[in-house]
DNA sequence: TCTGGGGTCCTAGGACCC
DNA sequence: TCTGGGGTCCTAGGACCC
């Protein structure tokens, strides 16, 4: 980067504790004076925390962890469900805030996405504090913000961006123009995003700790270690090197899930097989909902273990109702259950290979041959052409 | 401590085709 | 007859993220 003031101006805003704010403002006379909040699943059926208050972070509570671990850490906390037409709602409105000031805006997640800062914005931190304020006020919301000109490190920015006890964070924070170098060389490891447990293990095996031991393997080594693909990217990562594009677009979706855990892990495959119907019928839903249709089906199996395993069948044409799917997450279901008996904790339906129906309009279309072959004859064809 | 649910991406092997 | 290299699709599993 010769000309450091050129640089792109990315800001990635991450809504603090979404999900404790959300159940601030659908409960908040139950909420009133309570610092001690945990969000999640109910404690007795398997539940996890999906977001909790500060106070109870400090304690040691983080998300993920089982809602009843949590209760024993801090018994005296309040614990409560997620809010989630509050969450979808308030999601709604501060990305509509976001993308006023934004020359491009990329929603990553229900409470993170990526801005392109206008480059009539003024200064970065100016720009972001009056972002943030902006959020606060017509949302209600407060958010963090962490500016860079790379997209993971002003991810990590936002990370650092929170305001937290014994620092002075104030909810923004800038990489500035050309200090990013420097600025991941001072960063753990793990808090480079696609680093995590199993790839942080698999460095630490072989002596690097940290970014500046990882600077001091080369690239040859790092391939033998972890493959060409992974290789690359955290010899980029650790000298601060990412992408630095944000897309404005929606990014179509590849795949559509519905899974659940039961209370108590099942052994008859009667007994899943009932279970496979409100799951069929959830991404069923969801694919009609959207207009799409699907070419793979899969089923998964979470045995008590805690090992999946997945079967999927991809067909020459796509599908959509829900007669068709369940009969063959049925057969799959059982295919799974010939292979492995046992306890099963959860069952999952999938669905990939999405297409977009081809419209009769399509279809009339002068030049556009008239689908008298199958889709798959189409597809051989278009493989040996 | 006993581990949710929704996603994306990568890898490796095998089938099949040219 | 024995042998090649490249490309795409599919399956299964795993890592990772929020």
């Amino acid at each position: 980067m010769s000309d450091p003031s050129a640089a792109p101006r990315i800001l990635c805003c991450d809504i603090d504790a979404f999900y404790c704010q959300a159940a601030m403002l659908t409960w908040p006379e139950r909420l009133r004076g309570v610092d001690l909040l945990l969000v999640g699943g109910h404690p007795g059926r398997r539940g996890v925390v999906a977001s909790c208050s500060y106070e109870a972070r400090r304690l040691g509570v983080h998300s993920a962890m089982p809602m009843a671990t949590a209760l024993r850490i801090c018994p005296t906390a309040t614990a409560v469900p997620v809010p989630w037409a509050t969450v979808r709602r308030k999601s709604r409105e501060v990305f509509e805030v976001l993308r006023r000031h934004a020359a491009r805006m990329e929603r990553i997640s229900i409470d993170e996405g990526y801005l392109l800062l206008p480059e009539d914005a003024g200064p970065t931190r100016e720009a972001a504090h009056r972002i943030r304020d902006a959020v606060q006020q017509e949302a209600g919301i407060s958010l963090s913000i962490g500016g860079a000109s790379v997209r993971f490190l002003a991810k990590i920015a936002s990370g650092l961006a929170k305001p937290r006890p014994s620092t002075d964070a104030d909810g923004v924070f800038i990489v500035p123009p050309g200090a990013e170098y420097e600025f991941i060389g001072d960063q753990p490891l793990a808090e480079i995003p696609g680093v995590g447990r199993a790839f942080l293990q698999d460095l630490q095996r072989r002596g690097v700790s940290s970014v500046a031991a990882a600077r001091r393997i080369d690239l040859a080594t790092l391939a033998l270690w972890l493959g060409p693909a992974r290789a690359s990217f955290l010899y980029d990562r650790v000298r601060g090197i990412g992408s630095s594009t944000v897309s404005d677009g929606r990014e179509p979706r590849k795949s559509i899930s519905s899974e659940a855990t039961f209370e108590r892990d099942l052994y008859d495959t009667a007994a899943l097989e009932h279970e496979l119907g409100p799951l069929v019928a959830d991404v069923g839903r969801t694919l009609r909902k959207v207009g799409l249709r699907a070419r793979t089906i899969s089923v998964k199996l979470r045995s008590s273990d805690f090992r999946d395993r997945q079967r999927n069948r991809t067909l020459p044409e796509a599908v959509e109702t829900d007669a068709v799917i369940g009969g063959i997450a049925r057969a799959l279901l059982h295919e799974l259950r010939e292979r492995q008996v046992g306890y099963v904790r959860l069952l999952g339906v999938s669905l990939g290979s999405l297409e977009a129906p081809v419209s009769a309009e399509q279809l009339s279309l002068p030049g556009i041959a008239p689908p008298r072959e199958s889709d798959e004859d189409r597809r051989r064809a278009a493989r040996s052409a």
